[in-house]
DNA sequence: CATGAATGAGTGTTCATTCAT
DNA sequence: GATGAATGAACACTCATTCAT
């Protein structure tokens, strides 16, 4: 039913605050629980432990990503101007929900043993975002603005660059907004590439 | 004296094993005095809390990076070489040390609660490494090779590039010995920064 | 609501057993858990560390001694009988409940260190008690029972005393039963004061 | 040799301070040797255990105020006076060597556990000064100042009161200096013998 | 569905004691 | 005798998870 999912995401928007904020380890559930005003047993119900709302979390923003990005995907523009949006709206994105980006980067990327216990392994809880990005590179390489190549050399171009910034601005040492940065790392991200 | 030192870093890299191999939280003390054949309480002789083994081996990986760096800034070559050198050496030292560098873009990236309690705070325990990178970008954009450009977007193109790499490393989903990349890593990074 | 108060005198009753038996830091929550019947983990959930419920302990005998001494100075009685009654009830209380007076002269007086980390240090844990006290002196002088005094010598006569065949009695050495020393307890206690 | 019970001696004192200020249980071997600049090992040498040193700390104690206590009982003088001129000894030993009172009342008394595993059980440690106590009172008995009574009756208002004035100077709750209530603890303790 | 008291395994840290040097 | 590194059992406290209400 629609409530079950509307509660769902309340408890993972509760949840990302907290972890990005605090890491996994040092988020209790309880903490999360009081954080939305709902008892422990109840969270329960929703995710059958710690770990699945951290994966749920994982989906909830990878998608968000995933969603921002197909929408640039589909515009009829150059591929050097996609990627510029694509800067753009995730500074914006970081700057807005920074508690979702940092979770992507901080707990994603290196709780490794919280994601990879089962099946459903780290890389493939992102996959959505992770397929608009190979689309943005094979379209531009399609278009001849950037070189054919390997993909994972790509992607690390674009996800790296991005994570470098965000890495940066969560240690707090950048002195200007945020969106002073985009165009050089755009102009970066396609050199790069091309 | 000499013993003491030594103790540390047989400690650290015994640390640093399991740290990167489990990640920090569920890495115990008691595994790492196990693992290294040496009992609980010698290990606080040593290292006052498991937090400041931690940064003890964030600083000891950054000097190992660094020193590597360092070296290559020294050499009378090209800036474009010294990349490519720093890519090959990075990627070899992954190879050679992957509980290292996984430690370094694990732990110490996300685990930014563990390291920031005090005055000594994250960014700065690797400040010799991140020293380097700004001779290398600085080195660069003196001769010529690179533009002109601020610092971080200038860190997060080195840095971030091959962070990516590394994910994708850890993640096993990269298909080819880590030096078939080095060549394009390289030349991605020299564009970003041209 | 009233069930968590009781439950909270349930564990200070199993702690003061123990406490007085083996010593404040001879005993171990698992053991006051395990004497109750419940686990660990909940006694946190009533008390907050094991010096709070130590406090928590000193601040429950000494309400049920006040108690005891409140009755007994609202009587329409001479001082002198006043003195004699609370010996009698104190001793019984000592037969009837040796670990809570054993709790309070063993731990409390001398785990100065457990009980004085914070603003409601000792002393004050125990006003109640030392109300009554005060009380019971004031009006022996007001009917001039008892000579005009020093409230702390007063004090240290009476508790003082009453410590003194306290000790004796936990060291064992006592021949009789405690009540046989009641009259010239509070005899010695009286002149003491007049 | 007379060096050995010299270095004793000097073992005592250093864990003497510190047993009384911080208690039996927080005080750290470490914390003894380090106070009197040697090493932990070497207290090992001259003392079998921890708490063998807290037994030879007792007896240490109870040998002072023993001799103190002969001394008078020696005296050619009435027992009202000698009694005074004990309390008086007492008080000045109270502020010259806090350390020690302290530890005698707060460890030994209340630290059953610690003294009373052997043999050679808590009551005996003190035994010099107990029957130096058992001499004054029988002393006076004799001549007729005090009344015929029950020794630990007896016991408990000479070492009570005293005990008394000692917990509330260590609780610091004492406006004035010791040596002013001298007089009236004296007279205090002669009338409840008498 | 919702609650939150109860569980108990697990962790960082301490410290008396030993012993090779 | 003197040293202090090494040992390892022990303990306070935490927290994900369960379940009776």
């Amino acid at each position: 039913m629609r409530n079950k999912f509307k509660k769902k995401n309340t408890i993972i928007l509760s949840a990302l605050k907290l972890f990005s904020k605090k890491g996994f380890y040092n988020t209790t559930i309880s903490e999360i629980s009081k954080n939305m005003g709902v008892s422990v047993g109840n969270i329960y119900n929703y995710f059958p432990s710690k770990n699945s709302l951290a994966k749920a979390s994982i989906t909830f923003v990878a998608k968000k990503l995933a969603t921002n990005l197909r929408y640039i995907n589909n515009q009829n523009i150059s591929s050097q101007e996609k990627v510029y949006m694509f800067v753009i709206s995730y500074l914006n994105f970081l700057k807005e929900h920074p508690e979702m980006i940092d979770y992507f980067f901080r707990v994603y990327l290196s709780n490794r043993e919280v994601f990879c216990k089962e099946e459903d392994c780290g890389f493939q809880l992102a996959k959505d975002f992770i397929d608009e990005i190979e689309i943005l590179i094979d379209t531009g390489t399609e278009n001849g603005e950037f070189k054919k190549q390997n993909f994972y050399v790509g992607f690390s171009c674009i996800t790296g660059i991005l994570g470098g910034i965000t890495f940066l601005n969560g240690e707090k040492v950048l002195e200007d907004d945020l969106n002073i940065y985009a165009r050089d790392l755009s102009t970066a991200i396609c050199k790069a590439l091309s």
